[in-house]
DNA sequence: CTGAAAGCGCTAACAT
DNA sequence: ATGTTAGCGCTTTCAG
């Protein structure tokens, strides 16, 4: 391996000179520079990022913390986050926590470890104290999709997102409605999304009734799946079904299909996110739209505020996203 | 910041004696290795990966790069990779190159500075003298779904895969053969899937026309639904297309669908890859499964390989799986 | 414009 | 069992 010692070395100069020239300093011949940046390309010379971070005391690193890959949700976020970042000189580190707060305090530690400068995360909330102390300790924080107390938070109004689907409901003649959740314990999008869709159905004298809402202990297209096969074993059966992902959506829908179910015309479904490839589904689902894209560019951007000018007067306010519904044919769109 | 400095000196012992108590050295006494662990976490210790991996010359991290998150193909080679890896103590870092020679460079640099231990990647193949470059100058590299002369390879029997389409197409009565390809000039696991399928057709006495063959210079969705707007401007049209990858065919079926065509009754499709979901869309595609989770497998166990023991007598042979014919609704099934 | 010296935080001989 | 010393590769004062 080549350093900047032995192309000083092999020009007879000082490494402080080398690590001068490489970097552009203005405090150099050109002459010098010239030299120094051929025999470098020469020797093929690649700077060790772990010494010069060590040294610099930063790495232009920022972590990102997602749930789960399997999740198409995250590809756009993803995509904004390395845009703006790459863009400011910036790298990504994204890992996964599987929703598992074990995994989440490791690949958290792991950042820590690796001196990344900031992190983005969607946190489990199982508990949140390590990640005050995180932030406590100086580490620049930003949570996105759910919304922590003293952190900075970029999320969507699930609530209004609830709406949203319950008055969609009420306008297309729902009588008896439903819901499809993962029932995870900390899952509060999930929570407001269904507070909101419930509001809406109370204020026009209807319920959601416990046994209609099919809490299925997973949250990918399988606890769809479990829900359709409840909904398929009722005496009386909603006919509108608010699931609170679209990945639920997919799964219950796929399930109903398959016992003969005729959607939406025996039974209207909507989801929440508006994940890729929606509209190339068997039942294109009605939605809450999620600005994804814009969820990741303020992220990043958030971020990258806290990182270069650490101003303590920001406000902590969480900013909430406009949701968007879109109607397609699972609700008879 | 606390420093394992901090911790000796609060101990009153040296750093070394700190070192290696965190390390679980068997050299220190258990009282020391228990007061140590103790203040460490008393004082929210985080050791410093830079530092630590600076001197060991080794950081227990390896790169993955894919050719783009927007691809579901890549989710589960990403858990596989992950899961093997990290049982192991690696790390994995992904980043994507878009299909794009110079963040292919870009990226691969990155790994390099950060000192990785071992990169797994999908190369574009415009250029591959860097390739061979990064490799003999030490870094070992498994290539994956694609196979590079003179480096460690993993991929799929991709021209296996084509006859498997064209024997199908032909054995379900199809008359007038044509395909959807990208059409990317370095795109060799499309070119040896179109060989596979043409070879078997001519073995039949049929022929895959040049005017059949849709070439949309895009490799996802909407790379299909433009050549979808193609066959549906043809006068005499082909009744089996085989689209060389699951997204291609998702956007060329969701575009004829959309224009009134029936599928499979006026034409049949098949697809590659089995990407996740394809089981909940609109027409379920026929497809050739790729092994995405054993290449994943097979491709880490492969590098930790190369890391750990670096033997130069293995065979460089590239290692092929095992296509598999999926058959689903779009062709009949 | 360039060099010498110090040090980032940690580990690893080599002592003792 | 613990301390001392040196150094990983680089940047950055401080001198000149």
């Amino acid at each position: 391996m080549t350093t900047i010692r032995d192309i000083a070395l092999q020009l007879g100069v000082s490494p402080s000179t080398v690590s001068r020239a490489l970097q552009g300093s203005k405090e150099v011949s050109p002459e010098m520079q010239r030299r120094v940046q051929e025999l470098a390309h020469q020797l093929n010379y690649t700077p060790n990022l772990l010494a010069r971070s060590l040294v610099k005391a930063r790495t232009d690193t920022i972590g990102f913390l997602i749930l789960e890959f399997a999740n198409p949700f995250f590809i756009p976020v993803i995509q904004a986050i390395e845009d703006v970042v790459q863009a400011r000189g910036y790298s990504v580190m994204i890992s996964q926590s599987h929703r598992q707060i074990e995994d989440e305090k490791r690949v958290l530690k792991h950042f820590e470890m690796l001196q990344v400068s900031g992190i983005i995360l969607i946190p489990t909330l199982e508990e949140t104290d390590y990640l005050a102390d995180l932030s406590k300790r100086g580490m620049p924080l930003v949570v996105v999709g759910r919304t922590t107390p003293g952190l900075a938070c970029i999320s969507i109004d699930n609530i209004k997102g609830g709406h949203m689907v319950g008055r969609h409901f009420l306008g297309t003649g729902g009588k008896k409605f439903g819901a499809v959740i993962s029932g995870e314990p900390f899952n509060t999008p999930e929570s407001e999304r269904i507070s909101g869709y419930q509001a809406d159905l109370k204020a026009a004298g209807r319920s959601l009734p416990e046994k209609w809402v099919f809490k299925t202990g997973r949250s990918g297209t399988t606890g769809g799946e479990l829900a359709a096969a409840r909904w398929l074993k009722l005496d009386e059966r909603p006919d509108a079904v608010f699931c609170t992902t679209d990945r639920l959506a997919i799964g219950f829908m796929h399930a109903l299909r398959r016992a003969g179910v005729e959607i939406p015309a025996e039974v209207a479904v909507a989801g929440f996110d508006d994940i890729p490839f929606s509209e190339y589904l068997e039942v294109p689902p009605t939605t809450v739209a999620y600005p994804k894209y814009q969820l990741g560019v303020l992220a990043a951007e958030r971020l990258l505020q806290m990182i270069e000018d650490p101003d303590p007067d920001l406000s902590m306010d969480p900013v909430l996203l406009e949701p968007q519904l879109i109607v397609r044919k699972s609700s008879g769109g």
